[in-house]
DNA sequence: CGCAAAAAGTTTCCACGTAAACTATTTTCT
DNA sequence: AGAAAATAGTTTACGTGGAAACTTTTTGCG
């Protein structure tokens, strides 16, 4: 039955020193959380992206669009067609202020808070799943240390 | 001059607990390691991915492309565009055995081969740059970490 | 053997994200 | 005030990566 044991391992591969590199180290762990992302919220039609956004717009509302970008690392030309495509599934409000008609202050509308009220469960206990080969003090480890790596200030609640 | 004082911060946008997501705090941190990556080998034309798989076919000459791909977490779809595309251009040697004419061996020209030497070093000095924020130990526990998360075994030699 | 199933890649089509050029506003400078 | 520069977002055109369907070759089995 060939347990746990990598006896009958099609071909081995060897990395290198390529397993030192925090490039690749990333892309590897971020396809492991895209997996555990998706495999939490099966069957929902929500994308990592676009839930953060309407979560940080719940947390700032009226702000910029382009602050908001900017600070998800998120390229102006995406967000435009990020925001668009939540306006027109009705969870957020675009709104021209009058004293500067060159920006766009967002907010979310009702479906909208109703929305991220809804999965912010999910979204919470995905943390957990995430984390499960690694123990408690471990995860918290890494986020601490991704977050310095990152240069995300906050040291907030963190679950 | 405003040094180092986020006084004039533009709008702060706080984004609550997201900032312990790992899926969140992965896509942050890898956007920076492309950010060093793009720095540090600069007006070179190579991409992150192109040279991992360039490497690993150095050090495991003849295996199947479909190996590599899995270990490498690449899609077959990909996979077949990018080998094509270092194929043309002459640093990729293709070979069709004839005990299983599906299957494909690669493996570096001679071209190739010199390619990786003389990217090697520029690749191990982006280690260091890449990690400019963090102290060694950080660094290596970052790592590790990130091995253990993401499933990658050997412990090897990582710098 | 000969046909069904599996395996290895490839092709086609599509989604996501970006760079560069563009439009519309506001600010700055003389 | 009025031209030049800067700012905010949008549009277009493209490159990367993926899912699904397809081709070819090999394996399993009656």
């Amino acid at each position: 039955m060939n347990v746990a044991g990598p006896a009958y391992d099609e071909e081995a591969v060897d990395l290198g020193e390529i397993t030192g590199s925090l490039g690749f180290l990333l892309r590897m762990a971020q396809l492991k959380a895209f997996d555990f992302f998706f495999r939490t919220l099966d069957g929902e039609n929500l994308r990592p992206g676009e839930f953060t956004v309407l979560w940080v717009i719940n947390l700032n509302p009226g702000l910029r669009q382009g602050t908001f970008a900017r600070r998800l690392k998120i390229k102006p030309a995406h967000m435009t067609k990020l925001v668009a495509r939540m306006v027109d599934q009705g969870l957020v409000h675009r709104e021209i202020p009058q004293d500067d008609r060159r920006s766009v202050r967002l907010s979310l509308t009702e479906g909208g808070s109703a929305f991220v009220a809804r999965y912010r469960e999910k979204f919470l206990h995905l943390h957990l799943a995430e984390r499960s080969d690694l123990t408690v003090e471990e995860s918290a480890t890494l986020i601490h240390l991704l977050k310095r790596y990152a240069g995300i200030d906050g040291d907030g609640p963190c679950l």
